[in-house]
DNA sequence: ACCTTCGGGACTCCCCGTTTCT
DNA sequence: AGAAACGGGGAGTCCCGAAGGT
C-alpha cells in the first residue's frame, strides 16, 4: 500500500513537531524516523515542508477530536477526565518530553505564515467547541460551558509545557485537579 | 556604554524566542533587531547560541519575577491580577503574537540539551514559588497556594498559545476569569 | 554524465591541497575551481571536508601508483627517472607552486585526525612498495631496494618543498641526480 | 621582562606551525600555548599573523643555523650526522608529530604571499650554504658540496613528512643512511 | 505512473584575524 | 598592554527542483 509511506511520514512529523517545534524538525529526521527515502518527499508533499506541517497538525487535531468525541461521559467531570486522560498517557510514556504538535506549530510560526496559524486556530477551536458541547450535554450551566472549555484547553497546553520542564506528569495532574474545581460538584472545600 | 550592546542582543533574543521559538530565531535576526555587528556574538557569547538562549531565558524569568515581587496586592485576587496583567499588556500590544521566551525554549528543546531544560524548570519554579508565597501572605488557605500557583502559570502559558492562534487577548481574559474562580471569594455564582 | 561533478571536485581539491595544504583550501575555492554549486557537497561528501580530503589523497596516490606501475624501465635508473619525471612535469608547468596533496595533508593534520594520517601512511607505503619491487625487478641488490625507495620518496617530497621556495625545478633536478648516485652505475666519480 | 611574553608566543607559534601548518594554527591556540592575553598580539606583532609567522620562521631558521654552525665535525659524515641528529631528537620526542615550521609555511603559502615565500627560500638557502661550507671545510670535493647539501635538506624535509605519517623515526634513519652513501667513504659496498 | 537519485542555492552557526578605546 | 567590539568567511546542512531508473 503506497499510502503507508506517506502516513508514516506524517505521523513521524507530528511526533517530532510536538517534541521540538517545527523549525527544529528537519526533513532528514522525519525521513529517518519514518524510514522513507529522501526523494519521496516532493512526491507526497508537493508544497514541501508547509504541507507536511499542515498534515501533521490536522492529523493530531483530528485524532484528538475523534478520540474525545468517542467519550461516553455523563458528567462534566467525566468529560474533563476523558480529555486530560488522553494526554496524560503520552506524557507519562515519554516522561514529559512528548508535546502537542498544534502548540509546537503555534509557538514557532512567524507572522508571514498566516495560513498555518489559521489552521492552528481552527484546531483549537474545534476542541473547544466539542468540549463545550459535551459539557452542555452533561448538564453544565450554559454560560459556563465555553469559558470552562477554553480554560481546559489552555490549562492542558500550559501543563504540557510545565511537564516538559519537570520531566514528569505532576503539573498536569495538579492542573487537572484545579480544572475540576471549576465544575459544580461536591460543594466548596477551601 | 559597553554593556549596552550585549543587553540589547539578549533583549532582542528574548523577544524573538518568545515569538517564534529558539530554532526559528537566527543570530542574523537577533543582530538585525539589536543593531549589533556580527563579530560581537563570539565575544559576548563564547558558547554561542546556547549561551544567548540561556541569557534570554534568565532575563525574562528574572524580569517577571522582579515585577511580580514588586506587586503590592493584599488579596489573592490582587496577586493573580498582577501576574496576569503583566502579560496582558504585551499580548494586547502585539495582537497576540508576542509569547513567552521560557515557553519558547521549553517547546523546541531536544532531550540532549538537558541544561537548557533545567534552566527552564528553575524559571517556572521560581514563578510558582513566588506566587505561592504571595497567595499565602494574602490569606489563601495553606494547602491551596501551590496548586493554584501551578494552575496560574500553566493557564497563563496555555493562554498565551491560544492568544497567538486567535490573534487577540480574548483567551487570556477568559482564562484569567476562570483562575479567579479558584480563589475564595464572593460565594458561588454558578 | 552524473559522475563528472564529483570527479571534478575531487580533482580540484587534490590540486588545491597540493598547492596550499588542507586548512588553507576552502570548500568555496574547490567549488569555484570545479564549477560546482555549494549544495552538491553534502550530497557527494556526506562526511564533509574530511571525506573530500580522503578522496583527494586517494586520487593522487592512486594516480601516481598507476602511472608508475605502467613504467617499462629495465634498469633501476630508468625506474627512478620515471618516478621523478612524472613529478617534474607538474613542477615545471607550475613554476614550482604545485605540490603533492599527500604531503599537504600530512603537514597540516592534527593528532586527532588519526584516520587521515593512516591514509597518508598507506599512500606513501604503496609508493615505496612499488618502487622497491620495480628496483628489484630491474636488478638492484635485494637489500638496497627498500632503503633506496624510501630515500626516493623522501627526496622527492623534500625537493617539492624546496622547489616551491625556489619557484623552479632546480632542487628537484639536483636531488634526482643525487638519488641516481645511490644506484649502482658508471663507477665512482667523486 | 617584557620580551619574555613575545618570545613565548613566537616559540609556541613555531612549534604549532611545524605541527599543523600555518592556516591550521590559530592565534587562539598560540595564545593558549604561550599563556599570553589576547590583546597583546597587536602590541608585539603590529602586522598581525604574517609577522608572527615570519618571526617563527626566522626563529627556527636561525636556531638551526646556529646549532649547525656550532658543530665541530672534522669529516663530511660528521657534518651530516650533526645536521640530522639535531632533527632526530625532536622527531623521537614527539613520535614523529613535530615538524619543521619552515616547511609548514612553504606548504600552505599561496602565491600572493610572495614575501613569506622569500623568507622561506632564504632560510633553506642559509642551511644549504652552511652545509656546503662545512662539507668543503671537511674535505669534500668542491663540485660535490652544494648538490649534497641540497640533497641533505631535501631528504631531511621529506623524511620529516614520512616520519609524521609513520609516527616514528624510521624513515629519517633510513634517509640518513642513504645520504651518508653520497659521501666518499669506506669504498663501495653494494 | 511511481519513486529516487542527483544536484542547487540559501542560509546558520561558528570562529578567526583585526581594530579601537581604555 | 589589555578589554571590548568588529566584520568576514569557514564548514555544515537544510529545504528544495529536475532528470533518470523501475
Amino acid at each position: 500500500v503506497p499510502r503507508d509511506s506517506k502516513d508514516r511520514m506524517v505521523r513521524s512529523a507530528a511526533s517530532l513537531i510536538g517534541s521540538r517545534g517545527v523549525s527544529a524538525t528537519s526533513f532528514t529526521e522525519v525521513l529517518a524516523a519514518s524510514g522513507s527515502p529522501r526523494g519521496s518527499i516532493y512526491y507526497h508533499f508537493p508544497s514541501g515542508k508547509e504541507q507536511l506541517t499542515r498534515d501533521a497538525v490536522q492529523l493530531v487535531a483530528g485524532h484528538v477530536l475523534a478520540r474525545q468525541a468517542s467519550c461516553r461521559a455523563t458528567t462534566p467531570r467525566g468529560v474533563l477526565d476523558c480529555f486530560i486522560g488522553m494526554w496524560r498517557e503520552v506524557v507519562v510514556a515519554s516522561h514529559g518530553s512528548a508535546g502537542c504538535a498544534v502548540a509546537g506549530v503555534a509557538v514557532d510560526t512567524t507572522p508571514d505564515q498566516a495560513d498555518l496559524l489559521d489552521l492552528v486556530r481552527a484546531s483549537f477551536r474545534s476542541w473547544v467547541d466539542l468540549l463545550a458541547d459535551q459539557f452542555a450535554a452533561t448538564g453544565l450551566h450554559a454560560g459556563r460551558c465555553r469559558p470552562v472549555a477554553v480554560a481546559t484547553v489552555a490549562g492542558l497546553e500550559g501543563a504540557l509545557i510545565l511537564c516538559r520542564a519537570e520531566r514528569g506528569v505532576a503539573p498536569l495532574d495538579t492542573v487537572a485537579r484545579e480544572l475540576a474545581r471549576l465544575l459544580p460538584g461536591r460543594g466548596r472545600e477551601d
